[in-house]
DNA sequence: CAAGGAGCAG
């Protein structure tokens, strides 16, 4: 790289090259002039090759910024104020923090730019501890009425909840500008006091994007009063993007699709976020295949997908079952280098698992560089749902092994992997080491599993006992599970109780008495069958309807009992129709 | 000589 310089750059060379370094390489070949120039010791150069890498910090490992802050010789509060902005930006403010500790015992003088940054990293790690002892260095170095400085404290206490703490700096403020304003209104937004964030609003001396935005998103999304949030967004004078794509999620989190839409529609510029939000908003409430549509739609128009997006449309081809579709969607992302990063990687797991293609995701996952608990999750749940309960428990085990932190979700997806492959002896096991080995405390989903395992198996007096026994108040479903299991162990008298119970959490749906029927039936009890079957027509209670969703070479086909309005439902009906007289014919020889 | 605070997707 060198060698595309003859020679060495002199000082004012390098610092021109710097001011117009926008690639990773170019900083490379700066910082190999250095060395070999022995520059280091140019405090000035060495700061801005610094804050050159800073600017990239998107593209930059971090061992990469330490090890040039460490090059440089009696670094400066610039180079220092420098490092401490890099690990903000990087998302390491604990690493921050620690520097700006070293900053501060090693004597180096520290200035009003200083301050927001540690201020940020104390507000990202919510450390309002030492949030406090730098309010405490900045009083004492007169800082205090610094603009940045001020909001940076304002902020902090606002992210840390105290937002009394933040409203006394503010109205002690004399030099108090638009975005002290709007941070405290973020903080009456976050602690959920959206009236006295309005308040503010009110009596601001003047408004710019950020405060509209922040109450638009504060009625909206956060106090769901998404027609408060419309009215202040038809008022709002000069919309940017970030406003809409705020409205637009305010109503997807309401779920709330058809208005989220008629908005995004109407939009005169999108950008990639505008597209996630929705996207997402999709798979959020259940509708994936235009959350897929979406996502085609989008490349067709050149936007190049990001992470959220990405996954969007990963997780909509696993609700789906679309493997054609999810298998084009990874090669897709491995060719554009869209940041094949933990999330991601960790999706199409899922996504492999949910289609049913084990192989693909074992390959994934064997060859994953990072795995997260959701990771390790996704593929033991996978691995139970395909019927490889086995397999899942002796991954849960390797997990544990490994040392990697568990969660809940780990929890329940062994142990629902246990109860389809029958794994009694371990589920109990895994059940009762939770707490113990593992310090997670169980939930009623947790309780569930472990009623489904011990009611399957028959041992339906242990699960009664589970569910009387544990903490809070059980669920309809622990109960529905027992009443299931009665029916194929034909045990009378439990699922009589069960009933009851449901009764008594007004969960007696017609799924419980089709069910308590069914085992009268088996017992014979035929009076009893007919009381159950009054009682439902009684309350006009009916079956739900069956439906299912299919994908074929690519398209995504609904399937809703009793619905006809299939393009190729003849087709369907005369293959059905074969298929059904193939059984019949197959049963009849067995018989005869 | 240089750089900083507030808002939208998981």
């Amino acid at each position: 790289m060198v060698a595309s310089f003859p020679g060495l750059l002199s000082r004012g060379e390098l610092l021109d090259l710097l001011h117009n370094s926008t690639t990773v390489s170019r900083v490379h070949q700066v910082h190999a002039q250095l060395i070999t120039g022995a520059l280091f010791s140019d405090p000035f150069v060495a700061s801005r090759l610094l804050s050159t890498i800073c600017e990239l910090s998107a593209r930059v490992p971090a061992s990469y910024a330490d090890l040039v802050f460490s090059q440089s010789h009696q670094p400066s509060t610039f180079s220092w104020n420098t490092i401490i902005r890099f690990h903000v930006r990087a998302s390491n403010p604990n690493k921050a923090v620690l520097l700006f500790a070293r900053m501060r015992k090693a004597g180096v003088l520290t200035d009003h730019y200083t301050y927001p940054f540690v201020l940020k990293a104390c507000a990202l790690l919510a450390g309002l501890e030492e949030g406090a002892a730098i309010h405490g260095d900045v009083l004492k170095t007169g800082l205090g009425e610094d603009p940045f400085v001020m909001n940076g404290l304002i902020s902090l206490y606002c992210k840390g909840g105290e937002i009394a703490a933040a409203r006394k700096l503010f109205d002690g403020s004399r030099s108090r500008d638009l975005v002290s304003w709007n941070s405290l209104m973020a903080g009456y937004v976050s602690c959920g006091d959206t009236a006295e964030a309005g308040r503010l609003f009110d009596a601001m001396p003047e408004r710019d994007a950020f405060s509209w935005a922040i109450l638009i998103d504060g009625y909206g999304k956060k106090a769901g009063d998404v027609s408060r949030a419309r009215d202040l967004f038809d008022k709002m004078p000069n919309k940017d993007l970030v406003c809409w794509n705020s409205m637009i999620d305010g109503y997807v989190g309401l779920g709330m699709m058809r208005a989220a839409r008629e908005l995004f529609d109407v939009m005169a510029e999108r950008n990639v976020i505008s597209w996630s939000i929705l996207i997402d908003g999709y798979v959020k409430h259940g509708d994936p295949k235009e959350a897929l549509e979406l996502f085609q739609s989008m490349l067709g128009q050149g936007v190049r997908p990001d992470v959220i997006s990405a996954v969007g449309a990963i997780s909509a081809c696993s609700q789906l079952g679309a493997l054609d579709q999810g298998r084009w969607i990874h090669s897709y992302v491995k060719k554009h280098n869209i940041l094949l990063d933990v999330v991601v990687e960790t999706a199409l797991v899922d996504m492999y698992m949910k289609c049913g293609s084990l192989d693909l995701a074992r390959l994934l996952f064997d060859e994953m560089p990072r795995r997260s608990v959701v990771t390790w999750s996704v593929m033991i749940v996978g691995l139970g749902m395909n019927g490889f309960g086995c397999e899942a428990v002796e991954l849960f085990y390797q997990m544990e092994r490994r040392g990697a932190t568990m969660d809940d979700l780990t929890f329940l997806g062994v142990l629902t992997a246990c109860t389809h492959a029958r794994l009694v002896c371990e589920g109990r096991e895994i059940f009762d080491r939770m707490r113990r080995d593992f310090r997670v405390e169980p939930k009623v989903e947790h309780y569930g599993c472990l009623v489904d395992l011990l009611s399957r198996a028959g041992r339906l007096q242990e699960a009664k006992e589970v569910i009387e026994t544990m903490p809070g108040t059980p669920t309809s479903s622990l109960w529905g599970s027992l009443l299931a299991a009665c029916r194929t162990h034909r045990c009378v008298e439990l699922a009589e109780i069960a009933v009851e119970k449901l009764k008594k959490l007004g969960a007696d749906d017609g799924g419980v008495y089709v069910i308590m029927s069914n085992i009268y039936a088996a017992e014979g009890m035929w009076n009893q069958v007919w009381k159950m079957r009054k009682l439902m027509r009684e309350r006009g209670m009916k079956k739900e309807t069956g439906r299912s969703v299919i994908e074929v070479d690519g398209s995504i086909h609904e399937f809703v009992y009793g619905d006809s309005s299939h393009p190729y439902k003849e087709e369907i009906y005369e293959v059905l129709g074969s298929c059904q007289m193939q059984c019949l014919e197959k049963m009849v020889s067995l018989i005869f």
